[in-house]
DNA sequence: TTGAAAGCGCTACCAC
DNA sequence: GTGGTAGCGCTTTCAA
């Protein structure tokens, strides 16, 4: 089913069905009607590769996440979906599992499809990968990794801020033996999580001790953490993790093993996804507002180029949310 | 940048780099480098629109779900998607939220894109859709709604057999008085569950009373459901959730009103998703094997036009996983 | 308000 | 092995 087949049982040239379809109210209201009802006879569907090929622009923006899986990166993704709808476009997601590989692969994809815009809300980067979407000429947004600067902005979490909190507060309940359960060591916002725990402890020198386990992004990886964390000997009092995805596995393993949560160990989750609110006992966690994350990474991308009206980088400092999984120490 | 350029640049013609970047090994080794070069050092990336427009064929898959949240349809995604990459496809997802009209936008865009087949793994479903599709001509396959034949494949759940297994089981441990939380009660397979729960109490006569509470699909719904069931008066020994996902907010909801789990009432979910083992208490439960149903949608939208190797309409008996959300009848 | 026709960037067929 | 070139289905001037 081609435009012309629509233009010829409509009667007219390919050019006013073209005109029809794209709501060009130049066309006289009774041509209008003859098109639409011929591009429904025939069941037509518009080829959007066709358009995009003609046309020179997409309608679709590119969006990359490291792990489908966890709430953190639909609930951005949902935003940015909706944002983007509202607009007029669609999004093309892709997600990685935290391998560059896979990030290079969707990077080459999206712009392959010549998307309008590239989002990437991903835990792993490559400088390679950076130049590649900077040479490609694409707008583009980074979260938590990537330069700003040109066609790209930057939106960033202060997970130093975070940390400190998390960790000062727990100091302020009594905790002196802290261990921290993450994933990915290698990559760098994951990195930044752990050095930022690691800090923030520091400070109070020799009177704390702390400990970090790393494993996979899942509940299961929480428990394996967990598992290490016990079976290294050291005793935390409190387990602070680097997302609220795995700190469910940690209350489950430490449940499973008849450590009371607050009672004997404290735990701290990140990013606040709905689910904290619904673990048992509810999870004190750091709040980073995913929503308008999704939105300004949208607005970033379809901003024009000349106004500079929003910012090319953007800090956010997560803030403590505190429930029941935190207490005095024993 | 274009073929062209990249074939100016090797000093070839575009078919031959066009050659190249499809590994058609007709090509010289030395010529191929060059181009390769060439394309390298100009940042080339084909334009797939164009690719699959002069092809004729695309290398996507379409997919839509109704609730990217809910950890099952992740789930189901996750292993198309593995599955298409295997053979050389990516996956184009799409969302609904439950809502026909998304669907249905959802349907054109991805039949727009010429997707070489779709899946539509949602809840929502209207007849003319189906027709859409049908008259597209693309292979397609449905999970819960739809109807096989043709180039359509179907994929079902037998609910009936999972709500009969979840009901004779607390039936055995005693409950008389059983709740059902849902979701969508105008959705045929959400409908189908709930039906399938009512005819299981019904088999157990005048002995067994019931209660049907409808909400959204979210933890918060299923809390709002257990608000919605409780206000009513009815006192439950055991409630029946559609999913897992809304079972999580049910599980607690009852928690804080101070209503022990298993102690005072039984909870069920369905699905099994990964996190029905990390609730607290762990969720008895029904599995659906999300990533067979996910492979096999994929292999059934490739399957050749002849070959009618794989059956156009497969049958799912969800098994029953027994945890600790369940127990004696008070 | 409408039509004719020149591309958009690529594949695939036909020559050489 | 490689090049020339006719489309793929659409948008977008330019004329009428």
């Amino acid at each position: 089913m081609t435009l012309e087949e629509v233009a010829r049982r409509a009667k007219v040239s390919t050019a006013t069905v073209s005109r029809v379809l794209n709501n060009l109210d130049v066309v006289r209201e009774s041509t209008r009607r003859k098109v639409l009802q011929a591009a429904a006879a025939l069941n037509y569907h518009p080829n959007l590769n066709a358009r995009t090929l003609a046309g020179g622009k997409s309608r679709s923006i590119g969006a990359i996440v490291s792990n489908l899986s966890n709430p953190f990166f639909v609930d951005v993704l949902r935003a940015l979906d909706a944002a983007a709808r509202e607009r007029g476009y669609d999004v093309l997601i892709e997600h990685t599992d935290y391998r560059v590989t896979r990030l290079r692969a969707g990077v080459r994809s999206l712009i392959g499809k010549r998307a309008a815009g590239l989002a990437l809300i991903v835990s792993e980067m490559d400088p390679a990968v950076i130049e590649e979407i900077r040479a490609s000429g694409l707008p583009a947004v980074y979260y938590d990794v990537g330069a700003a600067g040109g066609k790209t902005t930057n939106i960033r979490v202060r997970y130093e801020t975070g940390m400190q909190r998390a960790v000062q507060y727990l100091y302020s309940l009594g905790h002196r033996r802290m261990a921290f359960a993450g994933h990915h060591a290698a990559l760098s916002p994951l990195e930044v999580r752990k050095k930022a725990f690691l800090a923030a402890m520091k400070r109070y020198g020799r009177q704390v001790q702390s400990r970090a386990a790393l494993s996979h992004d899942s509940p299961a990886g929480g428990a394996q953490a967990v598992r290490e964390l016990l079976g290294s000997g050291f005793r935390p009092t409190a387990i602070v993790c680097v997302n609220d995805y795995m700190a469910m596995g940690v209350l489950r393993e430490l449940r499973a093993r008849g450590v009371a949560v607050p009672g004997d160990v404290s735990v701290t989750g990140f990013d606040n996804i709905e689910l904290a609110e619904f673990t048992n006992p509810a999870l004190t966690t750091l709040d980073i507002p995913r929503a308008a994350i999704g939105r300004m990474a949208l607005e970033a991308l379809l901003q024009e180029e000349g106004s500079e009206t929003a910012p090319r980088e953007v800090l956010l400092d997560p803030e403590l949310v505190v429930r029941d999984s935190t207490g005095p120490a024993r």
